[in-house]
DNA sequence: ATAACTAATGCAAACAATTGCACAAAATCA
DNA sequence: TGATTTTGTGCAATTGTTTGCATTAGTTAT
């Protein structure tokens, strides 16, 4: 007797209503071809009872999916819980869901996810690749499936697709721009793994203020770490300290190592920023909290991820943007003066 | 002439071996009626055409899905992205995607996501309740459909479903206990929202220990904030200086109430630990990168999330589990003694 | 009034996998 | 040998929505 409490379907609708499924659905995708009268009609008992279409069946049908795909390396990562905040915002807003995935960097659990994702007919992808990945063969098959692929941060020139990225040769620039107009001349880099194209880019924009201003790149102030760590931060400020004379200004990738830096120079008695000026990358948390709080670059990192979901949804569903091929949108950054590098208040 | 480039599907394997869908369905979901050999060929078939199941359809027809749903309050939060992670990780392993939601701590974000996690059948649900949430009808409509349900960090007694926490109370407990063995006398509490169950707790654990010491509770000693900020705990350090006697130790409710009291004091001339002790809660990178570092208590956040995972798939998928109604996890925590409460080393 | 057209709705197939039931062949038993 | 059970496989229905095409009613033009 008891009917089995089932799912309110659009045949219930319809029945209820003496009308077609066909024009249940129409209505609920707004079909130019369906009278007012009838829209409200079938909108209004929706309402009444209920009723949401299944997204599965709909999916099942219509080969579309509302689901964004979104690999990172780790989500425990600031910079990336940024991003993907900034993502899930602008996503949910547009009706989107995001599924999320970490690589841990590596190039064969990326594939995986890649081709998962193909396989669930995700209606896009938003990546950041893995330090690992050297090919993009995983990627460029997205393309051929029409599937939309936005990349941020880490991108390559290898890769024809649509990218946000900051401008880390400028920003770096800038930072070490700062530090020059400090009065800084003896300058050293702590800087990211070399095989990382930004920071690569952050070298470049350290040398090139350097070289704006004649003042010389010295090797010997040129500290590469492998993942930008406080402990890694902390050698490369004490190696520092062993040469004959010591930098009056450090331009770090990162906030960990600027963090590092500002401890040892300041154990070793050096004043900041009188004696060295520091200046950080990314604004972590910490970097506003230590004393003095040290300079930094904002990543905007949760505009970031606001802007790769908005054109990753732009090539989703706007039939005008997919006659172009791919976009790379630059993300403003801005430089922030704090107590690290300011000497202007002495 | 040129066929579109379709799908394989099972079909195709069928017609390839002359057997029927039914079979190759059963092959791959290991169907027991199924003779070895037939499963090798088929297995090798498929491995032959590259062929993967449509997760769509196959969610379409057994109103199953692989997807699970996490809300979290947001997602750029250290705590929360630890546990996400973790979440994450497990679940992959397992074969589950995870979709993620940020509620902002809005109640009626919150019961929309609940909503459609429910319509879209979500295999399972992980959520921490945003502060908003005093309602719980939202999430036992999810029992009635079936879909399990296990909360973390936050929780309430009002709701009967699975949860994973730590024992605020005694993490908070053995903080207080730690300060009271270092010598101090006279404790003071910055502490978080005391709408919140978890900081009510860590008040509960902190005056217990108190109690047991014989020690006063003083109300000019107890400082309520907000949101437990950088900012609101600087104010509270302050308020604290105010009175005629100073607290010899303080137990904050996160690291970073901790960190401004310790800057606070400090700049007033009080010296840490030794004329005041300080600890915080959650071990946030901060904390390790002060000076003095600051004793904190860790909070097990990516160990939360993958016990998290592991209880829900457990119920998704353990017939002999879902006998059971809801089980309740304490994770571990540990006390990290450092600079700013480690007084033995004088 | 009839033809031609437009507007609004219905019909029915299609999507890919799952599953209860039926059935044939093989194995076991009497 | 015939009856019965077991084992392995196939048949066909089913799922909820979408969409090309057909159909009907209503409108306009001739």
């Amino acid at each position: 007797m008891k009917k089995k409490e089932a799912r309110i379907t659009i045949k219930d609708i319809a029945k209820a209503l003496n009308l077609s499924a066909a024009t249940i659905s129409r209505v609920l995708s707004n079909h130019p071809a369906i009278s007012e009268s009838t829209k409200k009609i079938v909108n209004d008992k929706v309402k009444e009872m209920g009723f949401s279409l299944d997204p599965i069946a709909s999916s099942f049908r219509s080969k579309k999916t509302k689901s964004i795909g979104v690999i990172c390396p780790r989500i425990d990562i600031d910079f990336h819980s940024k991003v993907i905040s900034g993502i899930e915002e602008y996503a949910y807003k547009k009706g989107y869901q995001i599924t999320i995935f970490q690589s841990h960097d590596s190039y064969i659990k990326e594939t995986e996810i890649v081709q998962m994702l193909e396989n669930s007919l995700a209606a896009g992808v938003i990546i950041c690749p893995g330090l690992e990945t050297k090919r993009y063969d995983h990627l460029k098959k997205l393309g051929k499936s029409n599937i939309p692929l936005v990349l941020y941060d880490r991108t390559s020139e290898q890769l024809k697709a649509s990218k946000v990225i900051i401008n880390d040769f400028e920003a770096s620039y800038n930072a070490t721009i700062h530090l020059i107009q400090q009065g800084c001349k003896n300058l050293a880099h702590i800087a990211g793994n070399q095989n990382v194209d930004i920071f690569k880019s952050r070298l470049a924009g350290f040398k090139k203020a350097l070289e704006q201003y004649k003042l010389p790149f010295q090797e010997r102030f040129f500290k590469e770490t492998k993942n930008l760590t406080y402990e890694e931060g902390k050698e490369a400020a004490e190696a520092l300290l062993l040469n004959a004379s010591i930098p009056d200004g450090i331009v770090c990738a990162n906030d960990y190592t600027a963090a590092a830096a500002l401890k040892v120079f300041r154990n070793n008695g050096i004043a900041i920023p009188e004696k060295a000026a520091i200046i950080g990358f990314s604004n972590y948390p910490i970097s506003s909290i230590l004393e003095p709080q040290i300079s930094t670059i904002d990543d905007s990192a949760y505009e970031m991820g606001l802007v790769a979901a908005k054109i990753l949804i732009q090539q989703i569903e706007d039939k005008e943007m997919q006659v172009l091929d791919y976009q790379e949108v630059i993300i403003k950054t801005k430089l922030i003066v704090r107590g690290s590098s300011d000497r202007k208040q002495n």
